[in-house]
DNA sequence: TTCCACCTGACAGGTTCCTGAAGCGCGGGG
DNA sequence: CCCCGCGCTTCAGGAACCTGTCAGGTGGAA
């Protein structure tokens, strides 16, 4: 896989330069956006690491120029910690990934490893789970080979069997699951998501157990 | 079993650490996260316990790093009454379990068992009597390898015996076990429901002791 | 044999669950 | 700024199924 690192922190490139290539990664490495632009314009890249904050103008308007001509290059920004509202533009502008000064080399590791993984030909691991398949990563999930689209508690209630296949789950625990510490649901929420994942994933996903719970239902 | 605690409290860390070890369990105790990637490097751990605030970062970040790697040792954070956020953040970022500080060291025990339990290579304690496999954690039982669903009072009732093999249990207590305090049950429902049991499980499963009560058959 | 404790099929009432529909709050687009 | 769409929650009617009760039957003990 081939790496552009885009920082201009000598000390901070080196280091991502030297994890990266202990990674078994090739990179190139530029400190300036017109270099990175040409870099580009040369080589492929699987991947972008990019700073923000650089010599020659802020990095976002360099992603979103990338975006624009339709390039869909994995993009990760690094950023320094007090510049949260950067990094949700940078979210905005199509980055895949965000690292917050300092970070951890390992974490980076993941990271990359992570995004290139959801790009290259070998994607995240894939649940088969009778006619489903979930990409548990990157959040989809295919029935017959059709893409299904959940909703975020859907996803939680989901999660929640797929991560313990088999065990029986009580209508408090799932609560507890989907719902911050102290929050009070007096109602029958949970059996409604129930139903919705039943409409979209089938209707024997979720097996109920009268009185007791709910159960990821075989495959 | 084999532990890594991650904390910086000294105090908190060696309270935690006497416990591990008066449960017979081994442990690692650091107080940085480099020092954590290091020693997961370095030993293959079934449990971490991780504190969110530490002199080298955020433990949240560490965990997100772990779960990306495809990582899936089991994580139970510990963290303070007021970090509600960083808590939700956690459970978001793949970990198994929290305790909120200041926290009992039994329930502390309790924890890392449950965790333990349903990571390690099997899962859960199954108890076979005769054809029977029971898993109480999932609440599943298989007869013959065949799965039997059980409601809930049969359950109950099934769990009474369990819990006491081999103890004469009289209909009164039974009737305690499956009812709340002040619940008159006037016919025989307790013969009924052994009824069904022994229909569902086999009709060895409970002995018969007349006048006496109903004890757990042999295995 | 007679009595008594227990077994078990049947059934009705009540609880639990399902699901369509409506209300609410939030964020995006006009 | 308002409007609209979407997702989440709540509500309510109805369905599914548990479960307590009863009655008739079985078998052991005296």
């Amino acid at each position: 896989m081939r790496v552009l690192l885009i920082e201009d922190d000598t000390v901070l490139g080196a280091a991502v330069r030297d994890q990266i290539v202990a990674d078994g990664q090739s990179v190139d490495w530029v400190t300036r956006l017109d270099a990175a632009a040409e870099a580009m314009a040369v080589a492929a890249y699987d991947l972008v690491l990019l700073d923000l904050m650089l010599p020659d103008g802020r990095g976002i308007g360099f992603l979103k120029g990338l975006r624009q001509r339709g390039d869909v290059t994995a993009v990760i920004i690094l950023t320094a910690l007090d510049q949260i509202s950067d990094r949700i533009e940078g979210l905005n502008a199509g980055a895949d990934d965000y690292l917050v000064k300092p970070f951890d080399l390992s974490e980076l590791s993941a990271r990359i490893g992570s995004v290139a993984r959801r790009y290259s030909g070998n994607p995240n691991p894939i649940i088969t789970h009778g006619a489903l398949e979930v990409d548990l990563a990157s959040r989809s999930i295919f029935r017959d080979g059709k893409p299904v689209q959940l909703t975020a508690r859907e996803w939680a209630l989901f999660e929640a069997f797929l991560s313990r296949p088999g065990q029986l789950l009580s209508k408090a625990q799932l609560e507890d699951k989907l719902y911050a510490f102290g929050v009070e649901i007096d109602s029958n929420t949970i059996e409604v998501h129930i139903s919705r994942l039943r409409k979209k994933l089938g209707a024997d996903v979720v097996l109920t157990e009268r009185g007791m719970g709910y159960r990821l239902g075989a495959p």
